[in-house]
RNA sequence: GCCAGAGUGGUGGAACGGUAGACACGCGGCACUUAGGAUGCCGUGCCUGCGGGCGUGGGGGUUCGAGUCCCCCCUCUGGCACCA
């Protein structure tokens, strides 16, 4: 007997769990708590990966811990169906995206089930059905109704592989982020979601997620929503009316801003350009487009630019001061303006040193500086006019003052400034949510009318889906063309579809009603189930979807459609499954494939390899893992379970007392193990009672003894939530009906919790010195008494005189010379 | 450069400010075996004169007591990166 047939357990357990079908959510209401458990949805790019084995083992095994607990659990899983590769798939094979996806579908539905993940699968959909994506498109009439959803030209983020915008969470590094290849700009009008309207409310509502989101997470959507405080400045151009506002952290530096710098791309600098200097700014223009994103990120580039002949006034010191178009600054960030002080900015010296423009030291000059340079080019100059005075004062009162002043005079205000962009969200593609607007000469952007979604996408397959530049959906022309909506005229629809972040920004709340024809969501079905109470996934998507669908809520918020304002009350970000020491990929040639680990050491293995390898959010090299090892543990586990020689039903009372002790320590650290996210610890707790019970079984009190059925069965419910077959097959074994999944959670009884002795630590001088077993409730004078007359203790005191005695009954002595 | 996080045996990792290295992997030994890459048992931080000494990246500090708290430094990982 050599151990259980773990491919035999999976084809059978399969099918009794089917037909009990364990983990349907229920929408009635009754006494028990409701749990949501979500796992980020998967993409059906191929087969389950590495990666998936490790968070669905992760993810389920909170679910299946929510269920003993007696939870009515919501644990669901769909796919995010739409999207590039299942449309380069189709080109390739010439034939239709939506092929690709289902048949991908399929195979990780499959796999998923093998997998024993505990999900409700009646709530099962896909994003790329019309009866998901016509909600998708309602709620983004939604927002377009309220101006959080609008159309605008500007220079943006564009693949040339992929022949598609990105937005620029998808730009990493200067490249595309899903093919590598380098990313150029182009100019064109796209639709954007306001994001930014929320910026401040994104960053406040934090304060809720503060401890139970992980930091890291917190920290990175902190930095890339990136608010600065500071003011705007207007400078008036000579010889006109207008004036420039530009965007400062640093006002106190006014008296030293001796020249202003506007974005090349922004079109601010084409309105203030002198004639002579149109033809130079125009070649400047041409330069920079033609830069790639990568060139223009390096901070090693030197500094260029050009004169735009225009000239302003320093508001301040009265003095005037020449205005250059340069790329170092962007046009979509502050005002897409800056007043220069070199004096102050490293940037700003770069570029005047390069151009030769005045340099003048206001407070200090900023680290790093070529000082021979520097004190040559530069002055010290007096922060002071007739009517402000900074000289003297510190950065913040120097600040505050002079935002008075400029407030008083009209040449300013306070004013706070985020790094965030809003989301672009139209592309180029087929494959995704058509985005329903049409486009009439006469009346211009107009939404289709509610009852007329979904606009369903055209049937196109193959050679017609290759990318072009403008959208595939533009060459269907039949489809493109309908009458306008409003006045009947000829119209065109939309061409773009949507990114597919926007169908991920919501199916958290499809889930609680999938079925739902009246809307996206039952409002009331969405009351029950959300907030998410756990949410699992990587923590790549920490400035994409986390933080789209935290907008995606408020806004509904706003629209009166839920009534939190964040979607995800916990949240947990795995680390990533690497081997030898890197990510996973094929030119490493280090790829480890998850079918075949399932394949040589069974689910349940792999599983708990991966719960076992460390703390959750740590990255786990496959190298390191021995899921052999894993596959032993639970043989023996389940070699306990057949060893049993006492009859189910037996009361434990009686049984071997020290067994009984450790089962019920078991049971209570595994709670709160569980409860703090420490998996690996607690699957090493388990472990220690299977070698305890097999130590009671082999040369203790019998495999008769309560005591040891008691423990057997313990381990077969604490494994249920890693092990799930195992725990199945050693349920059966110690004579019970299915399902081990729903047996219930042990508590642990308090006599048995009850100390009989404890080991306590006699120190010298805070070292190690002797150890004595002691009854938990000995008092102070008597243990100090007892460590005193240890032979170790007197050794190591020789004839030092006691100066001190710590006494932390019944724990530790320490004993200071 | 700026902002986070982390450095513990050969390896993955444990450790309410109180026994450093739980639990595993690996390795060594023993038993059972025709055999074992099965199973069970024992051992396994380093040094040692077997009394003990040294050990949590380095250096200081707080404390009766520091892997844990504070300061400085080093290294690694992640995020941002011409964001004014």
């Amino acid at each position: 007997m050599d151990g259980y047939d773990v491919k035999a357990a999976q084809e059978r357990w399969r099918k009794v769990w089917d037909e009990l079908d364990l983990f349907r959510a229920d929408d009635r209401d009754d006494e028990r708590g409701r749990r949501y458990a979500l796992t980020m949805f998967s993409y059906p790019s191929g087969d389950l990966h590495m990666g998936h084995g490790e968070v669905m083992a992760l993810h389920d095994l909170l679910a299946r811990y929510w269920v003993q607990r007696g939870f009515n659990v919501l644990n669901p899983i769909a796919w995010d169906s739409f999207g590039l590769p299942a449309e380069n798939a189709a080109i390739r094979r010439n034939e239709h995206p939506a092929r690709f996806t289902f048949d991908n579908i399929e195979t990780q539905a499959e796999s998923l089930r093998r997998y024993a993940v505990s999900f409700d699968w009646s709530r099962r959909f896909h994003t790329s059905d019309p009866d998901y994506y016509r909600w998708t498109q309602w709620l983004f009439l939604r927002f377009f109704e309220r101006g959080m959803a609008y159309r605008r030209e500007s220079f943006v983020n564009w693949c040339p592989v992929d022949q598609t915008v990105l937005a620029n969470e998808q730009v990493v590094g200067g490249r595309c982020e899903r093919c590598g290849s380098v990313v150029t700009k182009r100019e064109l009008t796209q639709w954007y979601f306001k994001i930014t309207a929320y910026a401040q409310r994104l960053l406040d509502d934090m304060a809720q997620l503060e401890g139970r989101w992980p930091e890291p997470l917190l920290t990175i959507q902190r930095n890339w929503i990136g608010r600065s405080e500071g003011a705007y400045v207007d400078f008036a151009v000579e010889g006109t009316d207008e004036s420039i506002r530009v965007f400062t952290t640093r006002p106190d530096t006014l008296f030293g801003a001796t020249f202003l710098v506007v974005a090349p791309e922004g079109g601010l600098g084409d309105r203030l350009c002198t004639p002579e200097q149109r033809s130079a700014l125009q070649a400047y223009l041409e330069q920079v487009k033609r830069a790639t994103e990568i060139e223009r990120l390096s901070t090693e580039r030197p500094k260029t630019g050009v004169p735009l002949g225009a000239s302003a006034v320093n508001p301040a010191t009265g003095e005037r001061i020449p205005i250059w178009a340069a790329d170092y600054v962007l046009a979509d960030y502050g005002t897409g303006a800056i007043m220069a002080v070199p004096g102050e900015d490293q940037r700003d010296w770069e570029f005047a040193a390069a151009y030769h423009l005045p340099i003048v030291r206001t407070v200090q000059p900023p680290e790093g500086f070529d000082n021979a340079a520097y004190a040559g080019a530069g002055t010290s100059i007096n922060s002071a006019n007739d009517e402000v005075d900074l000289n003297g004062l510190g950065v913040e009162a120097a600040t505050a003052r002079i935002i008075d002043w400029l407030e008083a005079r009209g040449h300013g205000e306070r004013t706070v400034n985020y790094r965030l962009r809003d989301w672009l969200l139209s592309r180029q593609r087929y494959w995704g949510c058509p985005i329903p607007i049409v486009h009439c000469p006469e009346c211009g952007e107009v939404a289709v009318p509610d009852d007329q979604l979904p606009v369903l996408l055209p049937d196109l397959r193959g050679a017609d889906l290759a990318p072009r530049g403008n959208s595939p959906l533009a060459a269907a022309t039949g489809w493109a063309r309908t009458p306008c909506p409003r006045c009947g005229g000829d119209a065109e629809r939309d061409t773009d579809t949507m990114d597919t972040f926007v169908d991920s920004s919501w199916y958290f709340l499809r889930y609680c009603s999938p079925r739902y024809e009246d809307g996206p969501f039952d409002v009331e079905a969405v009351r029950r189930w959300m907030p998410v109470d756990q949410y699992i996934g990587g923590i790549e998507h920490a400035t994409g979807h986390l933080l789209y669908s935290r907008f995606f809520t408020k806004v509904l918020y706003d629209i009166g459609m839920v009534d939190f304002v964040e979607p995800f009350t916990r949240m947990l970000n795995q680390g990533q499954v690497i081997n030898r020491g890197a990510r996973m990929s094929k030119s490493k040639g280090n790829g480890v494939d998850l079918g075949e680990q399932l394949e040589r050491y069974g689910v349940d293995a792999v599983r708990l390899t991966m719960v076992f390898a460390g703390p959750p959010e740590d990255d786990v090299d496959w190298a390191d893992m021995s899921p052999a090892g894993s596959l032993r543990f639970l043989q023996r586990a389940w070699r306990l379970a057949n060893d049993v020689a006492c009859p189910p039903g037996v009361d434990p009372v009686g049984g071997d007392i020290g067994l009984r002790r450790t089962t019920h320590h078991t049971v209570r650290d595994a709670t709160e193990l569980i409860e703090a996210y420490r998996f690996n610890v607690f699957v090493a707790r388990v472990m220690e009672l299977v070698n305890a019970t097999r130590k009671a079984i082999d040369s203790g009190c019998g495999p008769a003894d309560p005591a040891v059925r008691e423990a057997a069965e313990t381990v077969s419910v604490l494994l249920s939530l890693v092990a799930p077959y195992t725990a199945e097959e050693m349920w059966a074994a110690l004579g019970h009906d299915p399902s081990v999944a729903t047996a219930g959670w042990p508590s642990a009884e308090p006599a048995l919790l009850v100390e009989q002795s404890v080991t306590c630590v006699v120190q010298v001088q805070g070292k190690v010195r002797a150890r004595l077993e002691v009854p938990p409730g000995i008092d102070e004078v008597r243990l100090r008494e007892l460590a005193l007359a240890e032979p170790a203790v007197r050794r190591a005191l020789a004839d030092r005189g006691v100066r001190n005695v710590i006494v932390r009954a019944p724990r530790l002595v320490n004993v200071v010379v």
